[in-house]
DNA sequence: ACATGTGAAAGGCTTCACAGCC
DNA sequence: GGCTGTGAAGCCTTTCACATGT
């Protein structure tokens, strides 16, 4: 990739971190990385090699080091990864260190949770704002929050530097919401509202569907049924199975 | 609809229906086809070209010719897709006919909202159990369900023929409940929490971690962030987005 | 005339297998 | 000896462009 610099962050030219382009298949596996490392760190381990990482992470070594790779040269042959070299450097590829703030539209069932779910915090992100368009949720504290009317979008986004939009509305006002959010400067967006959104180029969008997951293991159930039913009809299991997590 | 022979259904040999081997790819953008279909019926619209649907569903109409052609020929040239058809091709290959019965274990904060979202009900799946471990949650009514102990599980997966389960719970108890629910004989799983779950290779497992999909979209913002700064520095919008739909 | 269905080309991702380094 | 980093091969997915059918 660009330079090499071992002990230092990624081949920054002076003072400008120049972006080494990782494929998206990898970005998508990076955090799943970065939980397996905290997980080590825990455990007291300082290193690790690909075939360990690459089993808390639930992927095989090879692409667990080509992923690796593309940030640079941060392990040690014939040794392993240092954790927390590791972690760092994670880190700061995925912007982590900036404890990004998020706010939240549509304070119905899922939004409401999300609002509340702890795993956010956790992980980096502060949620610092909920929104609703229902007088009557306006108001309303959860999880330490008031829930603020959509209309101050636009001026509590500007205030707060919202960097993410979370959309938990209904299916019908999810593009609204999201124009209202790019509008007010949000580049990016994660819909759990179902259907697509037409946003600029500049913006992205990641979509969480729910039934959309479970109609995926519907198929594969089906499937199944349907093999068994067959002539060569298996039953048996064999061993250590098929994850596929989600995620682009 | 069945025999449909039109260039003949995907291989059925005497009433088995044999199932075509479709790529994983086209299998992820199917529910979301069917669900840009539903909406196309309800307006009214008998028929869809490549392109009306492609639209509708956030793809691009080359891929979406590609994708129903796995399924066999149901479309005709110079017309379109008779979207009755289609929709119940795409349901009968995923299996949303079956209506599956689908339990939920864990009901803390996100795992109450799922219990509650009716976006599960409204497309093809009941869900009729609800467990948890915490005693003082059991006996808790939620949404016309009362909340069971793990511990009866077993029992109660075989009496309500569940298929696909659903575990809500803490990271530190989601290997154990897959392990029960394997037990029960489930043999699909949607994962919410974080981490790797080790499963037979019989058993399909897909995973929604919203903590990393907010991370996922920081490293964009990190790398947008990045670009700016740069010489070459971007900053006008394009148009017309790029969805990256989640789903593996 | 129009829109599907599909070979063929292009691109991206994963896996292999081993050279290189500790 | 052990483990990383990486070219090369293989596989899957997307896109192109047009023959085919209505």
């Amino acid at each position: 990739m660009s330079q090499q610099r071992h002990g230092s962050t990624p081949g920054e030219t002076d003072g400008v971190p120049a972006f080494p382009d990782l494929p998206e298949a990898t970005i998508a596996r990076l955090p799943e990385y970065l939980r397996a490392l905290h997980h080590l760190a825990e455990t007291g381990a300082e290193t690790v090699s690909s075939e360990g990482l690459a089993a808390a992470a639930g992927v095989n070594s090879a692409k667990l080091r080509k992923d690796l790779s593309h940030l640079g040269s941060y392990g040690t042959r014939g040794v392993g990864y240092d954790v927390a070299l590791l972690v760092y450097q994670i880190e700061y590829i995925l912007g982590l260190d900036k404890n990004r703030a998020v706010c939240l539209v549509g304070v119905g069932n899922l939004g409401h949770a999300l609002a509340g779910y702890a795993g956010f915090a956790s992980r980096g992100f502060r949620v610092v704002a909920l929104f609703d368009a229902d007088e009557r949720k306006v108001g309303e504290e959860i999880n330490g929050l008031i829930v603020q009317h959509i209309d101050d979008l636009q001026r509590i986004a500007a205030e707060e530097s919202i960097a993410i939009g979370v959309i938990a509305t209904p299916p019908g006002t999810a593009q609204l919401v999201a124009d209202a959010l790019i509008a007010a400067g949000v580049t990016s967006i994660l819909n759990f509202a179902p259907g697509v959104l037409s946003v600029p180029s500049n913006v992205d969008v990641r979509k969480v569907d729910l039934a959309i997951e479970l109609q995926i293991l519907s198929f594969h159930e089906h499937r199944k049924a349907s093999l068994t039913a067959l002539p060569g009809g298996r039953s048996a299991p064999a061993e250590s199975g098929n994850q596929e997590a989600v995620g682009s």
